[in-house]
DNA sequence: CAGTATATCGTACATTTGTACAAGCTGTCA
DNA sequence: TGACAGCTTGTACAAATGTACGATATACTG
């Protein structure tokens, strides 16, 4: 199995890619029209974010008249699995319990939330 | 209230700062006895991360005998708060369910945990 | 007081990141 | 078929990031 070890994301890159994922197949004009209203950014900004995406792994394209279309090249689960571990080790020593502490003191999630995570996990 | 928006914390700012967090009060030599066996990082590198750190204005320090002592110069909860927001809106659009949930999945948070957490929202 | 161990300071430098223009292809429609 | 709208490609470039060396300053120790 090659589970190899592919370049970090930087923040604008994990922006882009979140928006592929959602999309499941997108050209650039696709995501840019998924951009947040208060996002100003240029299409060829998204279409070199794009291309620095595949350079790096995480998505592939195939043609599509004269458009690329991109796509996930590697699981999304995998890559979530790895940022958050990278992020709960920078911010919290790897320990989520503070993480998940924040979320719920800080109204991030409230208790509707938690029913619906309770759902999930009694689910199990 | 100055609510000013400091500069963003890069990734290893950010692992250098939680060791300041947690030594409450840290020289260099201080950070650095801290750092995961596994980091191979220079004390000059380690240096170089808390000088940027001051200037972006997260650290301040004062002088015992000839080295600086670091500390937080911004409330942790302040910090903490900005970069699980910006981390959510980034990989999840801002909705912080599926974060819980990547996190319950993987066993590091359980339904008691979650139980716990619902009293946690519910009283508020 | 001079030497030594320990700090900081100034600086450097290759990469990565964020942002984007200009030039050159290519379906498509009139 | 020829022009045009729409794409990609090549390239650029300043700023941020990660990493660290060399020179200089300074507190202790004998």
């Amino acid at each position: 199995m090659t589970k190899r070890r592919l370049p970090a994301l930087s923040p604008s890159e994990t922006e882009i890619l979140r928006l592929v994922w959602l999309l499941d197949k997108a050209t650039v004009q696709n995501v840019c029209d998924k951009l947040p209203a208060g996002r100003k950014i240029s299409y060829a900004t998204v279409q070199t974010l794009l291309r620095r995406l595949e350079k790096k792994g995480y998505l592939k394209h195939h043609i599509r008249g004269k458009a690329h279309v991109f796509s996930a090249a590697v699981k999304r689960e995998a890559v979530i699995k790895r940022s958050v571990g990278d992020f709960l080790d920078r911010l919290f020593g790897g320990d989520p319990v503070p993480l998940m502490q924040y979320l719920a003191e800080h109204g991030k999630i409230d208790a509707d939330d938690i029913e619906r995570l309770k759902r999930l996990t009694d689910k199990k």
